[in-house]
DNA sequence: CGACTAGACGAAATATTATTTCGCGTTACG
DNA sequence: CGTAACGCGAAATAATATTTCGTCTAGTCG
């Protein structure tokens, strides 16, 4: 799929706010309604963009424990991997999790209620393959910086 | 601000269908449009929910590189982690960043278009604190699972 | 116990938005 | 040139959001 400056443009303006009405967007990007939804669906389709998702502010809602994990295993086999990649996928609170080439394998963000809770999941985890997972756990104290999108100017400046 | 069982249902369904329709959100939730309305408004006026994102599939869009690095501060001062974070926050290609304790000091995403230009960010960085500032950095090389809520009823469980 | 108040709900009316349809212009290609 | 394919925007229609307003309920005070 090729994509012009504007489709670009609507993938900027709609990565960052997801519910934004289409003849705003039309309006942001000079298009018309319809051409504007026509571009955004084909977007959709291509899978491009999506899904969408509403960030909610945990911290107002309670107290919870966030928790960057790096994990090593000592047998790196494609085996391993897939078995705690599957364990950890299962998880409802591991949010998020990487395999990562470096000081460590993989890569995990897990938010629990608390630490009791935290420590629970850590020991499944490491119960996945005995004695063969390294789990080091970072408790997050804050973040000057949340995830709201992709610097796509960025990327595509030095895409050319 | 006191929610009830309506409005967590109503943040559970919003953080991963941010473009559902205000109809089809009551029906879910078992409510009146207007009703349904009336509580979302509230839910974002009191920041619990927002900003909506749409997430781009950066891998069909164009080549690129995320990297996941672990920083050490030599001076732990809070004027050096003051430092530090203004000059990631300011840069575009740091798409997230967290102020963590264990092993090391801070955590962050950073995506670059090519390794020649990751390192360029790693030096920037490097140069903020000189000597001061040991980063470790971990090429993401698959993503089993990518970040698509927080896992509100096991959260709430564990907050009864 | 009864009356009053505040808050929340849903039905219905209205305003806004999404979506489809269709004709026009542009471009690529024979 | 002629023609086909494509994308565009205007306008009509369908769907949705938003406001308004009357009703109900729970809580409170006399």
């Amino acid at each position: 799929m090729q994509l012009d400056r504007i489709d670009r443009n609507i993938l900027s303006v709609l990565q960052g706010e997801a519910r934004i009405t289409n003849q705003e967007l039309a309006d942001r990007v000079g298009l018309s309604p319809s051409s504007c939804l026509n571009r955004v669906r084909k977007l959709q389709e291509a899978e491009l963009i999506g899904p969408y998702l509403g960030i909610v502010n945990l911290a107002k809602l309670f107290r919870s424990v966030t928790v960057v994990a790096t994990v090593s295993l000592k047998d790196q086999s494609t085996e391993a991997f897939r078995c705690f990649q599957e364990a950890a996928q299962a998880i409802p609170e591991v949010v998020e999790c990487h395999v990562v080439s470096g000081s460590f394998d993989l890569f995990m963000r897990i938010v629990a209620p608390d630490m009791l809770r935290y420590n629970a999941i850590n020991d499944q985890l490491l119960d996945v393959l005995p004695g063969e997972v390294n789990i080091s756990s970072h408790v997050v104290l804050h973040t000057p910086k949340e995830f709201s999108g992709y610097p796509l100017n960025e990327l595509w400046e030095g895409y050319n």
